[in-house]
DNA sequence: GCGATGACTGCAATCGAGTGCACTCTGCAT
DNA sequence: ATGCAGAGTGCACTCGATTGCAGTCATCGC
């Protein structure tokens, strides 16, 4: 009968060694100096008793737990699992784990999950919450503890990340809108402390300039929040307050907030309004209008993230790396031509 | 300047005392064995120099890391994440922390990802991974770890597990179908080799039956998997086979198929088809047109889910405990009269 | 034939917290 | 005065893997 936790002690006594030996003949890194005969003996040893290396024993010597910290601000926004998915494959790729935790954008809760990550140890973070300057970021860098952030820049310190070209995506969103005829465009406009928020809203001002148009202030609304409530409200208050003919929101999210409150106004979408996302999160392609948006490479960002973390981990660089990934206009049913 | 790492010899150093002193002051569990002024003395110690026991120190002592595991087939699908978020919050007031893993619905991922959490020393398992029989489940038993399943009960041995009531979702659709005056009603049902797959197609043929109404074999079709490409497949086949006025998916995310194919074959839902779903899910209110379909309590279902490991963890019960959770009938616009 | 080199291997300490056991010391009963 | 209970502390070991250091042995060179 199998023993119920097989420890280096067993297997070492079943090859007929010392654990230090077993050890040496069990690792990558120090197997050459073991013979090679009894280092064999020892891995056959090891796979016959089904050894398992206690993992927190071997945190507790080396200091090291090949582990990643993912902090999500919410896990039910389809924009991040996606993500997720791409940070924990790229990890695996080298035997590191993902310790994955939802914060809710709650600076309490997030406190909280950092606590209980660097009492476990964790080699680094990724950091896909949001606000722009947070104390969280900044213990971590005065610690020295590797981070990447994900979907946004962080304002002071420089640190690693990884976002999608939001410059670019705005960018067709307005030569979209453009060519299809619309001047008169209004935006619905993410949180200023967030960074997307905030590099959206100037690729805007910069997109319609380029085109010679105008974005007069009511014709921007900022949300509060990157959710389909405040995209509903901010919505409302465009129509009461002006004739434009397109909206581009910050966000998918937003975006549908939109579409809520133009079908609560009896208008329809694309007839009456032009409408635009950002994300291309599950879905977009499903509402009623499918919706117009930018596509980012959701996996790619993650793949990309845990690449340069582990870059880091593994201590093949030090420098900082800021990658902005590649997006894509996706042109579907929420956007036509305007009215006359 | 603080150090970099305050330890309990610190701490006691500080406080003038030994390490185990230290240790038995700080904890609850111990502290009556120490004088109450020392035990003061120490608290003050450890506040004042910022003392975080180490986690991992402590688990290789007593064993336990105060972790469960959660697994999920699938990060992307709506499902999961509301269910992630109650078990994380339920953990989270017992200072428990919830580790996250992805399988992909992969059974070589699920064995790693089980390898790399139990040689963490996880206290215990939530697995929200669907096959009705696999060797995860089954290790886990047979060495005794707490296991609590969601959305699925598992074929063989006892196990606690937390479940919508799928046989009253499916009993309410049915009778909501009957009630707009179908009565030729077919189904897209789950893999069999699901749990809720097969609850759910048996739940169909119940109810119907208790509506005197037959289900022939020519109007069910088994998706290979809870997909939309599966329910578009499986919808396309029903055209062309039945002359069924409603359709009964097993999940939201086949129903999202079904519309698909409807849309392809140029027939209208509800007009020409009714359709529902199973979840309500993310957006499903937003589908063209919204989905007639079961709310189940996803955040609930965690929370129950936590509660049950907990109460196995902290071991105020051993005994397997079975929570079936309520559903409500949520009417959409996918439902209505059938034609004539 | 003797020292030196190098390949293996074992010993023992270490990481940080927790805990059984033994010891000290006070206070009280006999 | 002796014994004893019991509170409070400290000692030393444990958990399991890793690693600096030292020791053993064989081989090689001169």
């Amino acid at each position: 009968m199998q023993q119920l936790k097989v420890t280096l002690r067993d297997v070492a006594a079943h090859a007929g060694v010392h654990p230090a030996t077993a050890s040496r003949a069990l690792s990558e890194a120090t197997r050459h100096q073991v013979n090679a005969e009894t280092a064999r003996r020892v891995v056959a040893a090891a796979l016959e008793l089904g050894y398992e290396p206690d993992l927190t024993a071997r945190t507790l010597r080396t200091g090291r737990t090949a582990t990643a910290a993912v902090l999500i601000p919410d896990l039910t926004n389809p924009l991040f699992p996606p993500i997720v998915r791409g940070i924990e494959d790229t990890l695996a790729e080298r035997d590191f784990t993902a310790l994955i935790a939802n914060t809710d954008n709650d600076t309490e809760r997030e406190r909280r999950v950092l606590r209980a990550m660097r009492a476990r140890n964790v080699d680094g973070f990724i950091l896909l919450t949001a606000h722009r300057n947070d104390e969280t970021l900044a213990a971590l860098i005065r610690d020295q503890i590797p981070v990447v952030t994900v979907n946004r820049t962080a304002s002071g310190p420089d640190v690693s990340s990884v976002s999608p070209d939001d410059n670019a995506g705005i960018s067709a969103v307005v030569d979209h809108l453009v060519k299809l005829g619309h001047t008169r465009i209004a935006t619905v406009a993410g949180p200023r402390t967030l960074s997307t928020g905030r590099a959206r809203y100037k690729a805007i001002t910069a997109g319609l300039r380029r085109h010679g148009l105008p974005l007069p202030t009511e014709r921007v609304v900022f949300a509060r929040a990157f959710s389909e409530a405040e995209g509903r409200r901010c919505m409302t208050e465009l129509l009461a307050n002006t004739d434009a003919t397109a909206v581009v929101a910050a966000n998918d999210t937003l975006a549908v907030g939109c579409l809520d409150a133009l079908r609560d106004s009896g208008r329809s979408c694309p007839k009456d309004m032009s409408v635009t996302g950002f994300n291309d999160i599950l879905f977009m392609d499903k509402l009623s209008p499918p919706l117009t948006t930018v596509r980012i490479p959701h996996t790619e960002m993650g793949v990309e993230a845990a690449r340069i973390l582990l870059d880091q981990l593994l201590g093949r660089t030090t420098a900082t790396k800021h990658a902005v990934l590649p997006i894509n206009l996706i042109v579907r049913e929420s956007t036509a031509a305007p009215r006359r």
